[in-house]
DNA sequence: TCAATTCATTACTTTTTAGTCAAGATTGAG
DNA sequence: CTCAATCTTGACTAAAAAGTAATGAATTGA
């Protein structure tokens, strides 16, 4: 269970395009120095990025990227799902082994586990938004935590 | 964020011997042929769990691989731990792009969020034993639901 | 003993993911 | 208009993960 590589990346370019000022906008060299990667890497992303509508861009000099939608209205689970396909739906025709279908026809008790697993992470994941990434490692952890904190599945207790 | 497919089969091997009735093991041939996969994909499986201590295995005639453990003392997390390593403590040194080492040094926004996501996902999988994995999958479903809804992480109400 | 069955181990091949390159298109400046 | 900066796109290459093959070693039973 891990991220992948293109869901890290790309998730760290949307952080700082979130971080810019109103009107500003990055040049893929820009956003490739700043995360560390290459331009042509970096290219990639924001072209998957600009396709699923989470940023716009302009060409020419002064051109660049930035958000298509304010910080504060994209939720991970939306960038997420851009960037690594949705397994969550279709767990048992990925791992299928040497079979057209998973062998568990109908009775199983993997599937729940690995699917409630993903929906866990989703959940998580639907309650964070791209502006409330935006700062520094102390503030977006206390952010993080109090969030999943209030992630209680559990009834309210009567009193 | 997704499982990969050593977690997945190597799992699903484990399900396999802990459904099994006490005193009995299964052959390569067997588990490759309840799970759907090669016998040769089950063996390097199996070899991993095997080093790992979850099994362990008989040669010649008669021989087969039977749980090292009751079932019901294997958490999922111990088991996933060995199937695909640990990333939860190493992030930074994994997604480092073209630099030795992640940009954000010091203070970064990103790695609560990822770090904080593996840590649920760990701490869903530290709750549930092999032996909860064994039945049919409302049965499992129940189980996992009912659990999982526990995992409340706010501190208890005063009134 | 000897042959059949089974696990053990390492090397190899295939597939998937990640990352790069290069040619093209658009924009703005001078 | 022309040029440089910039994004766009598809093909290509490299790396990692997944899966296969082959050889060897232990065990059992005839
Ligand atoms: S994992 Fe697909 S049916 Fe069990
Ligand atoms: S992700 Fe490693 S420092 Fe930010």
């Amino acid at each position: 269970m891990k991220i992948s590589a293109q869901e890290e990346y790309g998730l760290r370019c949307l952080v700082q395009l979130a971080n810019l000022p109103s009107g500003e906008s990055l040049t893929l060299p820009q956003i490739a120095e700043r995360e560390g990667i290459s331009a042509a890497n970096a290219g990639k992303l924001m072209w998957l990025l600009n396709k699923a509508g989470f940023v716009n861009s302009t060409r020419g000099t002064k051109g660049g990227y930035f958000l298509a939608r304010p910080a504060d209205d994209i939720y991970l689970n939306e960038i997420i799902k851009v960037l690594d396909e949705d397994v969550l739906s279709s767990h048992c025709d990925s791992y299928t082994g040497v079979m057209d279908k998973c062998v568990h026809t109908g009775d199983c008790g993997i599937r729940p586990v690995i699917v409630g697993l993903h929906e866990i992470v989703e959940n998580a994941l639907s309650r964070i938004t791209l502006a409330q990434m935006v700062g520094n490692e102390k503030t977006v952890d206390a952010m993080f935590h109090s969030i999943q904190g209030i992630n209680r599945t559990i009834e309210p207790q009567r009193v």
